[in-house]
RNA sequence: GGUCCCGUGGUGCAGUUUGGAGUGCACGCCGCCCUGUCAAGGCGGAGGUCGCGGGUUCAAAUCCCGUCGGGACCGCCA
């Protein structure tokens, strides 16, 4: 139908005469014998001058061809790509009239989320989410490329598959062939990409659909995408190489600028400096360690096994009393007791409401050991070690994280994650990733003679993939051996009956010659969110649902018909009804 | 499971603190005028269950309780 797109036409173009399609975005009508026509396509906006009587309104869809020619002496529009030229003498094609648009087209105000879904077709003719969605098909675009070129094979893995115990909550599926039996979606491609190393695929990647049925947040959707990848003979280092090679070339291909190499950071280093196991590295304000300094104190909130404190630089003259206020229930939101705080005056002198319970000694060390200068402010937590990094990281994130788009890109490999993340109270350590985690080589004795609150140091090998404070994704090396995987299931209290119920099929694959192997999985969604200077990423997705979770465009989800769920063997309870 | 914020013509907002007539702004929409605009301009007009329900009050957009929807976060997401 057309010659050109709209937003490509240019001085070059002058004396052709063109068609282009699109929709009519603005239209400055002076008379029936003049009016200009703002037509829109993918690509941008061209101005087309009209001079006969026609009702042509907001998003009609129309198809115009005439020629290009340059504008009146002084009436360019350096605003627009096509700003130098414009279309006249033009004959118009109607192709579709349209209701006024729900929703101004123009982008100089926000518009309410909910109403955007519920017109997501329409939204999705705006330039932000336009030029999103092709951001996110570069990156998708470049990953593949990455990948083949590094010698990895697409497979496809199944979407109904069957229920773990593990992990996310699963969406499941009723089998209407096999009444009272369910299939679930996967929460990832996890066992089969390992049974593609036992299958001799040596190196697989997908750009994989997960399904986890958990709370929505600006970063979580029910189903996203990730890069899923395995490969066989590789250590950590080698997967390493793998990704940050996939995840340089998409950064490449959307900012125009190669990422230097990643830097590496192991989890003890990023929960003590940061407080977190995804730190965003854009900016300072780490974790200050003041333990030491009150070893002897009488001030009875410090009388506890760890004590640290970020410094807000110039925060005393920011933070009013309302804003510390707001802070410290905040905190206490998070799990605190307090949150201490400190004035900085003059001479490195402290204001708190706690100086009054502390000597000279401690006052002033404090200062020192936070480096402080007048007008900063001092936040200090004191409470067991996990919970005093925990709440000081995301205290550093509250106070001082920069908005999304700015400080550059940040990645950052996390190593050297715990094999096991907390003690149950059965006395079992529940491991921190999945259980064919492979430990850290240097902890493989430990892991023979640990116990209790010991396990909790014990290394592994496995690893995050981590941008601007955003967790982009994660992997390990597997376990291969069979002793050392009976050993882990051993420690984590699974018999072999159990284990067998649980990953069977796994294990027995492992039975007939299991490669070494590892692997990585990584959101596009967050990947292309944060590329795309977006800080959720419903704005890099064309069809999102709300945090409950459900989608104002189709209404999803939806009752099922009695037929429908006696067909499938499913009675309601009453309770849920 | 929990904390916090938002809900006012089609859209975005002000009004809510301190109760007093659906009051206001911008955009959009409809009609008329207009031959160089580009967020066109001028004149006129239409459009409201102040999310919903209950309570307090002579009187509720405003105060209280509940509820629904949306958003941010904690928990959760091996």
């Amino acid at each position: 139908m057309r010659t050109h797109y709209c937003g490509e036409l240019r001085s070059s173009d002058l004396g052709a005469e063109v068609t282009v399609c699109g929709w009519v975005d603005t239209r400055r009508v002076h008379s029936e014998h003049l009016a200009f026509i703002d037509l829109r396509d993918h690509s941008g906006i061209v101005q087309c001058v009209v001079d006969e009587k026609l009702d042509l309104r907001s998003e009609y869809v129309a198809m115009i061809t005439g020629t290009v020619r340059t504008r009146f002496e002084g009436k360019s529009n350096d605003k627009l790509a096509t700003g130098e030229i414009e279309i006249g003498d033009c004959s118009v094609h109607v192709l579709s009239i349209a209701e006024p648009p729900p929703f101004p087209m123009h982008e100089r105000s926000e518009v309410d989320e909910t109403i955007r879904l519920r017109h997501r077709y329409i939204d999705l003719r705006k330039p932000r989410m336009q030029k999103n969605l092709r951001t996110r098909a570069k990156v998708n675009s470049s990953i593949r490329n990455a990948m083949e070129r590094q010698g990895f094979v697409e497979i496809e893995t199944p979407m109904l598959i069957a229920s773990t115990p593990e992990g996310a909550r699963d969406f499941v599926v009723p089998s209407r062939l096999h009444p009272t039996n369910f299939y679930a979606l996967p929460q990832s491609p996890q066992i089969f990409k390992q049974l593609c190393m036992v299958g001799g695929i040596d190196r697989y990647y997908q750009i994989a659909r997960c399904l986890r049925d958990e709370d929505l947040r600006a970063d979580r959707q029910f189903e996203f995408m990730q890069l899923d990848m395995e490969a066989s003979f590789v250590d950590q280092d080698d997967i390493i190489t793998f990704v940050s090679e996939a995840i340089k070339d998409s950064a490449e291909t959307v900012t125009g600028i190669r990422p230097g190499e990643i830097p590496t950071m192991t989890w003890q280093e990023a929960m003590e400096r940061f407080g977190s196991d995804k730190p965003d590295t854009r900016f300072g304000m780490e974790l200050i360690e003041l333990t030491h300094l009150f070893e002897h104190t009488e001030a009875k909130v410090f009388k506890v096994n760890c004590v640290k404190g970020i410094l807000y630089p110039e925060g005393a003259e920011i933070l009013g009393r309302n804003a510390i206020d707001a802070l410290t229930e905040k905190c206490q939101s998070w799990g605190a007791k307090g949150l201490a705080w400190f004035r900085v005056g003059k001479n490195r002198e402290l204001d708190g409401a706690l100086t009054k319970f502390m000597s000279a000694d401690e006052i002033s060390e404090l200062a020192t050991s936070m480096e402080a200068k007048e007008g900063d402010m001092i936040f200090v937590i004191a409470d067991q070690r996990r919970v005093v990094n925990h709440i000081l990281g995301l205290l550093r994130l509250e106070i001082a994280r920069p908005p999304v788009g700015e400080g550059g890109l940040n990645f950052l490999w996390i190593t050297e994650f715990p094999l096991f993340e907390s003690i149950a109270d059965s006395g079992m350590p529940i491991p921190a990733h999945h259980p064919f985690t492979m430990p850290h080589p240097e902890d493989l004795e430990k892991l023979e003679t640990a116990a209790g609150e010991e396990f909790l140091e014990i290394r592994s090998q496995a690893y995050d993939l981590v941008l601007n404070g955003w967790e982009l994704g994660s992997g390990s090396v597997r376990i291969h051996n069979k002793e050392i995987q009976t050993q882990i299931f051993e420690i984590l209290g699974i018999n072999e009956t159990e284990a067998n119920e649980k990953f069977g099929f796994l294990l027995d694959a492992f039975r007939y010659g299991a490669p070494p192997h590892a692997g990585f999985a990584f959101g596009i969604d967050r990947l292309a969110a944060l590329l795309s200077g977006e800080e959720n990423i419903r704005e890099v997705i064309a069809f999102p649902k709300t945090q409950s979770g459900s989608d104002p465009l189709t209404n999803a989800p939806t009752p099922l018909s009695p037929t429908h769920l006696e067909e499938l063997g499913l009675r309601l309870s009453p309770e849920a009804t």
